[in-house]
DNA sequence: GCGACAG
DNA sequence: ATCTTGTCGC
């Protein structure tokens, strides 16, 4: 998949902050009309030490089958600070996306999109520079208030922040916690909740992102092992 | 001043 | 994210 040369990257909270008021306004909103999603890209990473492994797997989204993968082993590029959390591991995932022979119809970010503090989480950055369709599906909130969806599969409530709905808490498996679901780019809310509780048939996670978990763990673990080294 | 705070 | 044993439940 092609993707543009990535812009000089932030060293500071400052600098970090600028990146996301100046790229928040490319954000697009509108959805394709029948929007066709055939595949989707899970992306997840996995850290250990100073390194970290970010992997990426394609899936078919009929048959929930893999139709690509990539990992990529890198060192985190920003510290971890809550909001901020995108310049830490989106190089590394740019070019694990670089890597595949496909382009996926959605990008599927372990984190948020538009329900972040400057409505301009993971998926919405993911999105705007890559230019392709992109959502957030987290484990916790990060922002917003919401009421506690119905008991069963499928329900939902929506997140809002100073009075804009700015993503769901879908629960995609009866008795377990929601998850949380945000647009990034160029894909609706509705969208969003259909693939993933289709991403969902057995667990409380999307199956890309499981699938994409596992495969950066496994890189590290044998990335450690590897002989050699650093002299 | 005291919490909250994606991964 | 990662550090960690047993334990409750399907």
């Amino acid at each position: 998949m092609d993707v543009p040369d990535l812009p000089p990257w932030p060293a500071t909270v400052r600098e970090a902050e600028a990146v996301q008021d100046r790229l928040r306004s490319r954000i697009d909103l509108a959805c394709p009309d029948p929007p066709s999603v055939r595949t989707v890209a899970g992306l997840d990473v996995a850290y250990a030490e100073d390194r970290l492994a970010a992997a990426i797997v394609v899936l078919d989204l009929d048959r929930l089958d893999v139709v690509e993968e990539t990992v990529v082993l890198d060192r985190p590029s920003f510290p971890y600070v809550p909001g901020l959390f995108a310049f830490r591991e989106l190089p590394a995932l740019i070019e694990g996306l670089r890597r595949l022979s496909v382009t996926p119809d959605l990008l599927i970010c372990d984190g948020h999109g538009l329900a972040h503090p400057k409505r301009f989480g993971l998926a919405c950055h993911l999105g705007v520079l890559t230019g392709r369709p992109a959502i957030g599906v987290g484990k916790t909130r990060l922002v917003g208030a919401y009421d506690e969806p119905g008991a069963d599969r499928g329900s939902w409530s929506s997140v809002t922040e100073d009075g804009e709905v700015v993503g769901r808490a879908l629960r995609t498996q009866t008795g377990v916690r929601p998850v949380f679901v945000s647009v990034g780019h160029r894909v609706d809310l509705d969208t969003a909740c259909a693939v993933t509780l289709r991403l969902t048939p057995r667990y409380r996670l999307p199956e890309s992102t499981r699938r994409a978990d596992r495969l950066s763990r496994r890189a590290l673990a044998s990335d450690r092992a590897r002989p050699g080294g650093a002299p």
